[in-house]
DNA sequence: TCAAACAGCGTATGGGTTGAACAGTTTCGT
DNA sequence: ACGAAACTGTTCAACCCATACGCTGTTTGA
């Protein structure tokens, strides 16, 4: 302990700043910039251009200012990524009482999210979850789970269950949502496709694809998994396995 | 049809090349280069140093050839992502008789296969998997959901959400994995993480990180969330709902 | 007051993707 | 047999990106 600041000498990057742990400053001029800014507009770039688009080049250029000017605020673009990530997922929503009402409020509001910022899809997953907004998800649906006696182990599997299946259900949404936009294509595709299943022993998806059941309503699926992941924690907490 | 060859014009990066369509040559010298080669030299180094080493440069420097002669084969570096990965992923194991048997057999090869070549889980998603050993995955395990009288729309959701579940133990595997490696860091972590989570209204959280459940056995939870998968399929197979 | 600390800039390096022009080689059509 | 077409790989060049180093000028604590 060296005072008011902790030392975050050897911490994962944007742990400490997530946290709000900034180095304290006592000279030299102020800065122009805060961190929150730089985050923000990392967000905008994400929502409005994807997430390639948030390079602390173009950040650095939005706000007037060089590009290694950005290194004074941030440690590298590891650590910017990792802070605007938490900050675009922002604090969950209160969840209604039952576990199973509130798992489904869980994944509803995950989807959500990432129907609103598909980018964050994107971002690759650097470690075990660190930062405030992200915990305070993982916080709310074990709460939720509390009261169904399931051991702590059972609760964070339960957990992570319900999680792939929120972040899986958000890619496969954006896929089909992007395919939408190009129904020529994605005939060709078909053309070009079909054939080759059928004679290349692929039976089943020769008839999911000509019965267009590939490209079916996306909501059902999302209520279809759902009802299997939560019958299935059912089954386990009324215990009859 | 025109000819021999399809007219691969506006098909989506690597579809026609996943699937052995090339165009067809005439005059000119012989190619030094195969695509085949090149798409094995991209595993190499996604094998030896993970996704972001499978780049066109190292990949031509290693041929010995310049980095603009792979245009010769491959469009783009998004039409080189799809093969390799395609390549990568290779065919499905045979799978025993009997879906639960299939499902827990099926997942387990595929957190194998990102065991073996956890970059797979690096590379972005961009749209719906139209190649030849993706998609024999996908046919195997639909396959062994014929018999159960499930629709095949509920097929295709039960598809996804193992899949979806499989894909995410990888990733976590992959992060406790490389966690540890580093226990000082993990410690460090905690020493940092533990008095904001207490002071911050995270008790569950606090609880788990505190009895170390954070970072248990994970062959459990691969058990364990297949186990609730399956046991909700089975479910709806019987028509309890 | 004055020097330490610090912000921001310019310059530079190394890595990456992609385009265009070009030289050499093979083979088709005549 | 010969020229033209097609295809190869090359170099040059543009552009984007992250990051390191050193400089200048500002602020402020001692």
């Amino acid at each position: 302990m060296e005072g008011m600041t902790e030392d975050r000498g050897e911490l994962p990057p944007g742990l400490a700043l997530s946290w709000g742990v900034q180095p304290v400053q006592r000279r030299g001029p102020k800065p122009g910039l805060s961190v929150e800014q730089i985050v923000a507009t990392g967000i905008e770039f994400g929502d409005s251009h994807g997430f390639e688009a948030v390079s602390l080049q173009r950040i650095a250029a939005r706000l007037g200012v060089s590009t290694n000017a950005m290194y004074r605020y941030v440690r590298s673009k590891d650590e910017l990524i990792v802070l605007v990530q938490d900050k675009a997922v922002g604090p969950p929503p209160e969840l209604p009482s039952g576990w199973r009402e509130a798992a489904t409020a869980w994944v509803t509001a995950q989807v959500e999210l990432y129907a609103g910022r598909p980018w964050l899809l994107d971002i690759p997953i650097r470690g075990a979850p660190v930062t405030p907004n992200v915990m305070r998800w993982m916080e709310a649906m074990l709460q939720a789970l509390d009261g169904t006696g399931l051991s702590q182990h059972d609760m964070l599997g339960c957990l992570m269950l319900l999680d792939g299946f929120a972040r899986n259900y958000g890619v496969l949404a954006r896929q089909l949502g992007a395919a939408v936009d190009t129904p020529v294509q994605a005939e060709q595709v078909g053309r070009f496709l079909v054939p080759r299943l059928m004679e290349g022993g692929y039976p089943m998806l020769t008839a999911l694809y000509t019965n267009q059941e590939y490209e079916d309503g996306l909501d059902d699926d999302l209520e279809f998994g759902l009802t299997r992941i939560l019958d299935g924690i059912e089954v386990l907490i009324n215990g009859e396995s």
